[in-house]
DNA sequence: TTTACTGTTAGGAC
DNA sequence: TGTCCTAACAGTAA
């Protein structure tokens, strides 16, 4: 369920498992109206090696001293794992690099809605994307210019990868849920002090997602994340979780204690 | 069998 | 010109 703390649990396993080792197959799985590295893109990695990661959001980067980086998205529903020689396949495999010694890293992704191309400069892609800066790094300022000031509801900016990259359905959720804030609040009517609570929260709730590897499990049981259907119990007030569409996306938050501005 | 889904983006409305 | 919203993408699982 990939946002950020998903593409760098999975940026993480590929600086730990996929570095320095040299490249000696790619292989494509069941790739239909997927986007992939051509053949010539695949062939210039073959013999060479990954040295370094990096990850923008929710865009993750390998690549090697001066060749050009593989740029990986996990789209709905993608992931990555390093595999050591003699370790099953596992279904849906789109897109393997095969080290020495049968050492790969796979991308997985039933739902193809990733994808994995070549990219010869990081910050040129990014600038070409018009990403905005990384949700888990930007300050205080940057994040009230990025999301105080648009017209449109709150949570429609928190999700716009222009305005801040990382930021899902998911914790976008969670971020208002912790602040007490109406998911279809207009950015712009939020109290300058609201802003930087919303900054404060989603940092700490990516950072914690980040911290647990993108495992849910072990979040807090009384997180959003754990009690996200209709009906279930507030975990914050008296209230009861309701079910929205906000800005076309699935919406789940408590009309008690978030309230509108 | 029907419905919903974590992300991105093209195209249209305002 | 800019901003915002919707629909569509493909496949699975409940």
């Amino acid at each position: 369920m990939p946002e950020l703390p998903e593409a760098e649990a999975a940026r993480q396993r590929i600086e730990d498992g996929a570095l320095h080792r040299t490249i000696t197959d790619i292989r494509l799985g069941e790739v239909r109206h997927m986007d992939m590295p051509s053949k010539p893109d695949r062939d210039r990695l073959i013999g060479t090696q990954f040295t370094r990661t990096h990850r923008h959001g929710k865009y993750i980067f390998v690549g090697s001293v001066d060749g050009p980086w593989l740029h990986i998205h996990l789209g709905m529903a993608g992931s990555v794992r390093v595999m050591t020689a003699g370790q099953a396949e596992a279904k849906y495999i789109r897109f393997t690099i095969v080290f020495e010694g049968n050492h790969r890293l796979h991308f997985r992704d039933p739902r193809k809605f990733g994808h994995v191309e070549l990219v010869e400069d990081v910050e040129a892609f990014i600038t070409a994307k018009g990403l905005g800066p990384d949700a888990l790094t930007i300050g205080d300022n940057a994040f009230a210019r990025a999301v105080g000031g648009t017209r449109g509801a709150v949570k429609s900016a928190l999700l716009s990868q222009k305005k801040l990259a990382g930021i899902g359905n998911l914790w976008a959720d969670e971020t208002l849920y912790r602040t007490g804030i109406d998911p279809e609040t207009r950015a712009c009517d939020l109290p300058t002090g609201k802003v930087t609570d919303m900054h404060r929260a989603s940092r700490d709730i990516l950072q914690a997602v980040v911290d647990t590897g993108a495992d849910y499990s072990k979040l807090p049981g009384d997180w959003l994340i754990h009690h996200r259907a209709a009906g279930d119990d507030c975990t914050r007030c008296d209230g009861t979780i309701t079910k929205k569409t906000v800005g076309g996306r699935t919406s789940y938050f408590c009309p008690d204690h978030q309230s509108a501005f």
